[in-house]
DNA sequence: CTGAAAGCGCTAACAG
DNA sequence: CTGTTAGCGCTTTCAG
């Protein structure tokens, strides 16, 4: 039969070993006050009694969670999680747990990050997935923040990757092919990223006096993507190129035009972005970014907030890297691969 | 400038208020041991001071953390992501957060392990992550358990999919394809998923006669796969199929064949587990396993333990499905898709 | 080197 | 209805 949770504490210890919790505390942390015969029986008792230190009583005592909290709007595509993936390292190394927040269409979602935002030392918020006023008031009460892949609040620390740089990459090679009728696939409204791109798309197309056509809003998922595409593509002057917001739209967009029967990417070229495993194998050209990278670069920079450097304000725009495959139009015989 | 952290205690609401401490936690909490007027002048009190009861101190006084915790190897494919992700949902339905944690390669992960079960009210245990002493020393502690796609350490809960069952429908369906030469990638010392479905490759070309080879080793990612598949492809008496433990391999086998000229499915079958997303785009036939679902059943699971409900000892063994695609042969023009 | 004692911030009896 | 008070388990001065 199972014991009583935290059976054992301090004061067990402490009795068992005739000593006060005061050195029972310094002998098991490592303190060098106490004797060295007191500390070994100290850790022999402890041991035996298979003590532990209760969390909430050290971080009380400590005023400090040890733990970082990780908001993001979903797990499902590979993008967040290695995002996630790439902080919790991180985080592990240093010593600190990690607790996660998906706030995907929950209700609520201020109530729940500033909840979360209490059980931590240090928080990341990726995407769109709290007002600038929810960040503003966390952050100005002093717990260390940093965003991804947002628009900056403030004086927070904010790492984006370069929508814009592999946005008109992208674009500038789609021209080259010769494409004239674009179209974006993608809600820029739901999610900085994808204005991000927009906004890069329409810049180039204006540069070329090609007018840009309205975003043709899609959510980030395979048959969203599909369901938007369809309507262009069976649409009176079908566009030449859809630029989509991700690869899943993407995906979904190629699902499409094998529906229609339209060879890809002779009669429909068709673009992602993130580069997700399935890519590949679908023969999408798409944008790489540093996921993991993006992750353990922001449980970096909160360890030194949280550790009290004095740092100033930072922004840093991680690159990306355009993968041309076959969606995109024909190529010389050179295949870009990792 | 950013206020200290924790600025706004119990205590000075209490003041500005003019009530006491305990009668702030009554107005705050919803207890109806306050009169009306009371409690609305400590809520506007409150609210102007922007007061969040500290999270230590009240788990610390209520013996609960209000967390639940999960284990697993890896973030990077979308296996374990998924499996998160249902878990993180129901958590926080239940007004749980959730703390993670990988132990992939770094040292020590039952200290990291145990670290967590003091965090926590409940934990989910996924795959090969910590010994059967450490989970059953943490089950002995008190603390609610539930085991994922693991062997049942004494009497905690476990959750597994039926390996067994999807291992001998893909094999029938192979032998029906009239193959009689197969080989077996993936490492089942490494994981129980593994060793399950190994189990089942064997038994099922026992029973029809045929002498099981050994598994040929390989880590779950595409190059390892790809690695393991080569040496196969290119020694005598080369196989009829591989039957890679999950699609990571298999997409590693499937680029193995491509370089060696191998036709798939003509000249070498090849099959994977987990339907991952890329699977699909590369033709591949596999089993799909409710992820998702083995993750929220462990939150409900958990959740009953933790607010102490009487129940027996769980087992279940979730049902999953073989999706055929090309990979593994000729089929009539069914393309069984979702 | 060691112990006593004062918190950390909150909840929950227990008395009014 | 409200206040007092005793913890929850641990760390850390402050005295010896």
């Amino acid at each position: 039969m199972p014991q009583d949770r935290q059976a054992v504490t301090i004061y067990e210890v402490a009795g068992r070993a005739g000593v006060s919790i005061a050195t029972v505390s310094r002998a098991l942390r490592g303190s060098n006050l106490v004797a060295s015969a007191t500390r070994q029986r100290v850790q022999a008792i402890a041991e035996e009694l298979r003590f532990r230190p209760n969390r909430l009583g050290r971080s009380l005592a400590e005023g400090q969670h040890a733990a970082n909290g990780i908001v993001f709007p979903d797990l499902s595509g590979p993008y967040y999680a290695e995002v996630v993936l790439g902080y919790e390292e991180v985080a592990a190394e240093l010593g600190r747990s990690v607790l996660i927040l998906a706030t995907h269409g929950r209700p609520e979602p201020a109530a729940k990050v500033l909840d979360l935002a209490g059980r931590v030392d240090g928080m990341a918020i990726l995407g769109r997935t709290v007002d600038d006023a929810v960040v503003a008031r966390i952050a100005d009460s002093g717990l260390p923040l940093v965003l991804l892949a947002r628009p900056p609040v403030s004086t927070v620390d904010t790492i984006t990757t370069d929508n814009d740089g592999s946005g008109q990459e992208l674009m500038r090679h789609l021209l080259d092919h010769g494409y004239r009728r674009f179209a974006y696939v993608g809600s820029p409204d739901e999610s900085p990223d994808v204005a991000g791109r927009y906004a890069a798309f329409r810049h180039c197309l204006e540069v070329v006096g090609i007018e840009p056509p309205p975003a043709v809003e899609s959510a980030f998922n395979v048959s969203d993507g599909s369901a938007a595409a369809r309507r262009l593509l069976t649409g009176r002057r079908r566009p030449e190129v859809l630029v989509c917001a991700n690869d899943e739209i993407a995906l979904g967009a190629l699902e499409a035009a094998e529906a229609a029967g339209l060879a890809v990417p002779a009669e429909i070229a068709i673009t992602g972005w993130d580069d997700v495993m399935a890519a590949r194998y679908a023969g999408l050209t798409t944008v790489r970014q540093p996921m993991r990278v993006l992750g353990a670069t922001a449980a970096t920079w909160l360890q030194e907030r949280i550790t009290g450097s004095r740092v100033p304000v930072r922004r840093e725009v991680l690159r990306t890297q355009l993968v041309i495959r076959s969606s995109c139009g024909f190529h010389e015989p050179v295949e870009v691969e990792e």
